[in-house]
DNA sequence: CTAAACCCTGTAGTAACTACAGGGTAAAGG
DNA sequence: CCTTTACCCTGTAGTTACTACAGGGTTTAG
């Protein structure tokens, strides 16, 4: 597989793979004798991990924390548990911040309603 | 007034005016004759309003679209009123979206805990 | 008078990519 | 067979919203 078809299969830009594997995300590709990167079902699932970790909002940092423990030969799941639960405090904290943002919003909208005007801010 | 003091007023680090200043967001300050920012009220009102509006989540181009609306002698309330709704619906759907989030780890947590360990990824 | 605290400019670094410039290669149509 | 189009390569610069220097000058306190 090279790296348009690998791209289209994860639904992810060509670039964003590129970049990856520059920053070490995702092993080194495979070189071709014309050296485009190649691919195989490892690297999709590989690629796949990482974009799933991040649409659960996972950081770059986490990610890779995430991808060296799959890498032990002994996944401790412990470990996995405790990244998770740290993950999922953090997401909690963040829902509360836009939380108490929205409701800050929403009472700033009342305000400037009925014509206090410079109080806006 | 100068930087540090402005500064230690707003609790914002200094570089953060200078940078503000640099992008345009702050006015220009009035240069001292040793070359040192000078600033007064109006300079900390402004300041404030933008670190209150970061505070609500506002990125840095809706803090301009606010302080443009701020200079309209006219302060079109409409206007304010519709940037706020937009503002509001964006922060209901991150919260949307990480309340989603925090479902999904926490059903990967509980199917981590039963053992089948390489489909937590 | 000197040391600490403050100020200046300008550049480089951060996360997590995206977009381009300036090339080479491969597959499909005529 | 040739050309056009679609793909691939590297490397650099841009994005957001700052933060952190480096390498200077100035002011204030002891």
């Amino acid at each position: 597989m090279r790296i348009g078809k690998l791209a289209k299969t994860c639904d992810c830009p060509v670039e964003t793979i590129r970049y990856y594997e520059k920053i070490g995300l995702l092993p080194q590709a495979v070189r071709r004798a014309n050296g485009y990167r190649s691919y195989d079902d490892t690297h999709q699932k590989w690629l796949q991990f990482i974009l799933r970790s991040k649409e659960l909002g996972f950081s770059q940092r986490e990610v890779r924390r995430l991808t060296d423990l799959a890498h032990q030969k002994q996944p401790a799941c412990a470990d996995v548990h405790e990244l998770l639960e740290e993950h999922v405090n953090d997401v909690r904290k963040r829902v509360r911040a836009l939380k108490r943002m929205e409701r800050a919003l929403v009472r700033l909208k009342t305000q400037c309603q009925d014509g206090t005007l410079h109080d806006c801010p």
